[in-house]
DNA sequence: CGTAGGATGACACTTAGTGCCACCGTAGCA
DNA sequence: TGCTACGGTGGCACTAAGTGTCATCCTACG
């Protein structure tokens, strides 16, 4: 618990930095000042200087993987997506923290080092999306062809929120962002040729 | 060119030193001794350590997108690998390589720093994979469906392949590695809801 | 009040990674 | 043959990333 508050804190710290002066131009004792910290402990809770921007960066799929995992069996994809949308009601600080998160994603674009961080934090994703791929299907969560569907959709997802993501901080063009749940609906169904986005019959 | 040989060598002896005394264990020193180059021109080369498995690594992806390269819009996708397959002739030194590769993916299991490289691999093959899937659907290259295309034909591959490759390195159980083709352009039709995968009818 | 245990800080230490300059081989050119 | 321009490399000093170890502190529990 006091643990992973302190990753967090590193973590803001870490991205801010990164994003206001570039990766190569922070230090290690300059996460740690700013997260009010011993460097040590930065070492402590992180491989490498660019993993702190992990949780951050993490904290981008955090509504996504809760929305799935709460997914009823007889709601299709849009219908709960929608509910939820409703229901979403994000505090400052996570307002704070989705913003930090997509200033990553745009400099994971030029900085590999940020880039390592973004998949990792996606590979982590595809983990904790494929029992619930798994209990969807009604199949176990090591077949191949779960592990090939949770794949498939956990990268569309990724595709389609940098890409919104990227177009929304850059070009200051209105960017589809009101549809793009819909987009990413539609891309989860074409992905899995639309075993994943229906409603389950109850088999009762 | 003379670049390459020397960036492919010491990626050769970097993985291989991976591979026997794990990451950790492995110095700079050790990979620029065992690759007769001084330990300067290794970090004149690569980023970080970790990053020299990259080449090695990316080798797996080199058949996988030749064979995507050459794609002729009037076959099928089966025809066509069956065919590539049949013309796939590797020299001692590919084979080895290939051998290194898998290790790799091996290790990635375990090591972060390795899976890093193993994802960022990846991700440089899904950017060459695009503008392929792109021509294919006659489609601009940064097109949003193109993007969502692409990167769930190139999830899919990579899992089916990394379960592949670990099933055959760690389990000695003979694993399905002779439909490992048809398994992946199975998952491959799935994942582009059949958009990908049939021979194109000439437009004439 | 005493203490066991997990998290942190301090500090020395190793190794990853960079800047800088000298060197060497080769290609071009007179 | 000699001059030079240049891309790749080695050597070396240096900064910063990351680890091992131990002392300390905070908290929970008896």
């Amino acid at each position: 618990m006091q643990q992973d508050k302190t990753r967090l804190a590193i973590s803001r710290a870490a991205t801010q930095l990164f994003w206001e002066q570039g990766v190569a131009a922070t230090t290690g004792d300059q996460i740690a000042a700013a997260a009010g910290v011993s460097v040590r402990t930065v070492w402590r809770h992180f491989r490498t200087k660019e993993s702190c921007a992990e949780p951050i960066v993490a904290h981008s799929w955090s509504w996504f993987l809760a929305t799935w995992r709460s997914w009823p069996d007889d709601l299709s994809l849009e219908e709960h997506v929608a509910a939820e949308e409703k229901r979403r009601n994000l505090s400052p600080q996570q307002q704070a923290d989705d913003r930090a998160a997509a200033q990553m994603i745009v400099l994971s674009r030029t900085e590999p080092a940020i880039r390592t961080a973004f998949l990792m934090s996606s590979d982590l994703a595809e983990r904790e999306l494929a029992p619930i791929v798994a209990r969807r299907l009604r199949r176990a969560p090591d077949d191949l062809d779960v592990l090939a569907h949770t794949a498939a959709i956990n990268a569309v997802v990724r595709v389609i929120s940098e890409e919104i993501i990227v177009g929304a901080l850059t070009r200051d063009e209105r960017s589809p962002l009101a549809d793009s749940n819909a987009r990413i609906i539609n891309a989860v169904r074409t992905a899995t040729s639309n075993l994943i986005g229906d409603p389950i019959r109850r088999t009762s």
